[in-house]
DNA sequence: TATGAATGAGGGTTCATTCAT
DNA sequence: GATGAATGAACCCTCATTCAT
């Protein structure tokens, strides 16, 4: 019994260096560019053993896929939870979204790019986005009936915007070299989620 | 010399004809996925002939990009060169963006994940991406000069949240059926990005 | 009838500018290095018209080497008639054989690394050698009836060696640096073939 | 440790056999019309399994010259150490540059015709050549200082004789049906390489 | 007749996957 | 279970040859 665990243990351990490794193989590559035998190398097993955990390179990837996916809606759930008002959830949301979608960001990258994987788990996946939708709706809808957030504007829209921010993060590499920190970055997008970039109407003059 | 024009208006056609099938392959499965074969399937001529216009696949992409990136500039200094405000001209920035990155945005796709390509025109993008980004920031400057924009916000940020808007429209599939029109979304969005989502403080009584 | 052959006459002047520029990179690059397209370029007319004048590749590389082998047959012919001693015709031969098949070898070539064409022309080749070898054996005979030569050495044996004196050359590019010019080395070449690399024995004393 | 060195064991093998079969089929065909796919298919292996032990057709040219060359090296080798005659010594070096240069002459195939291969080791090639040169060199000098070998012929002009009369086999087959076996062929061909072809003078009526 | 774009078979190479050890 | 050599389909690309203009 112990030993079944214990092998059990191992066993979970090394699945988790192999997404490890792809994880990182994924970043610095991408989906094509990254071989089986090189992850295999990077964990330092060989190939055979991949397929040990992982049906195929495709489930392989849809394995990380759903692990990251799990992080992300663990951060999400816990501040779903939290007793801040809406602005301020919204804002760890775009935090947390940005680190996760955007960061560590192959996740968008198989999606987009190897069609094989989107007809396979597209669905789930469209499910996975709409439970974290579901949750920032709520938050939104909340903050709307708190009279916080302008309520004309369509909830779905919202988030269309807050997406928008976090992904534009993905191309940063086409953008010339940044003089403002990231976190700065991050907060002026929040602002500008928040405020827009019309210049604040003056004071009705006394 | 009509014989001449006559064939290299065929070569120029056939050429377009290669272009747009290529576009249409990329959009539909990615760069990796959409094969020398393929595309010469699609457009119905032999492989070798694609060969005859394009170099290389890669030069075929590089091709496509630069064409569709022409198309962009092209709309693009239009927009610049009017005689209308600054919200109006960042405004119309916007709906012509959305049409040619995302709506059209084979030209994302390459770059993103073909890393091959990134290396031979990384450069290039960038300076593509780097001029368009100077337009949009000379008009920018001009409306925080007016007094319209917020000039507290760095200019570069502005920008940020303007592609994030546009680019979170690539994502789309991963949202469900929406219930605003594309038109009406982005109406929404520019109006979050010049106003914010928080709502309008209330007119001070009395 | 003039314009008939004037005509006849270009062709033929084309036929021979293919041949030229054949040869050309056939030197410079070998049989399968060279494209019908370079060819075509180097003449200055289209792939197409190269094939009005050669059915096929294969066609052109045997006129080619007809047309070598006509130029060295004349050559032999002309030696052959003269009015010399067999060592000096023997070393006519050899200066003759060494300038057309090591000098402007491509000939060799093509034969021996184009197996579709050995099997094309392998027997013509083998015929015109033998012709060759022919005339060269009644010199050799000859010179043995002279009492010139060694009877005791078949006078198969002394062809072969004769070839092998003229083939050393193509592969001088193996050699290092040489330090004797090429007429030195074939002088001494004869000098061998007429005399080996035994010294001479000393007369024998008093 | 025994699995071990069965499985190496084994991949030796196969190296060995695919080594065979190129040696065959560029034998038979040459360089150019051996495709890796016949190769594969000559030693009953996928041609992916010949990438598995040369990195690519090239490597794997390489590597049978290089082994076909070691063994001409070990083979020269032995005959320099020997305690015999230089004459003795240059005639057992006629017989072992004759059976591993065109006998098994490949090696030289590759060379002459594949460009790429040239200019990858074409430097390698020259030195092993200028290696076997040496020590022939020595021999030669040896035997002029010997009194032997006629010492007014440069030491060069009598090694291109050698080769000379190796390398005439490699076009044995432009020769028609030979009438004397091989070893006669090499019997008298060193006869030439050591005595000429000229009548030996009678000796001086005494 | 000259042209050169189109053709398509064939070549070298890669890599996800399998399976004997 | 772990291994890594073997597999073979699929890919990009070349080039001799054809044929409409």
């Amino acid at each position: 019994m112990i030993h079944q665990s214990l092998k059990e243990k191992q066993r979970q351990e090394r699945e988790e260096l192999i997404l490890q490794a792809t994880q990182e193989l994924l970043l610095e590559r991408g989906y094509y560019e990254t071989s089986m035998g090189e992850i295999a190398q990077r964990v330092g097993v060989a190939k055979g053993t991949l397929y040990q955990h992982f049906e195929s390179k495709e489930a392989l990837m849809i394995a990380l896929f759903k692990s990251e996916f799990h992080d992300l809606h663990v951060a999400i759930e816990n501040i779903a939870g939290m007793q801040v008002g809406a602005q301020e959830k919204i804002s760890l949301m775009i935090d947390t979204l940005c680190y996760h979608l955007a960061e560590k960001h192959p996740v968008f990258f198989i999606m987009r790019n190897a069609s094989d994987l989107e007809a396979e788990i597209h669905e789930e996946i469209k499910e996975y986005f709409n439970g974290i939708r579901a949750q920032i709706s709520v938050i939104l809808d909340g903050g709307k009936a708190e009279g916080i957030f302008n309520a004309s504007l369509p909830t779905e829209v919202m988030m269309e915007a807050l997406f928008g921010i976090i992904v534009s993060r993905l191309f940063k590499n086409f953008h010339q070299g940044q003089q403002v920190t990231y976190e700065d970055l991050v907060g002026h997008l929040k602002c500008i989620y928040f405020h827009g970039i019309t210049a604040p109407t003056p004071a009705p003059a006394g």
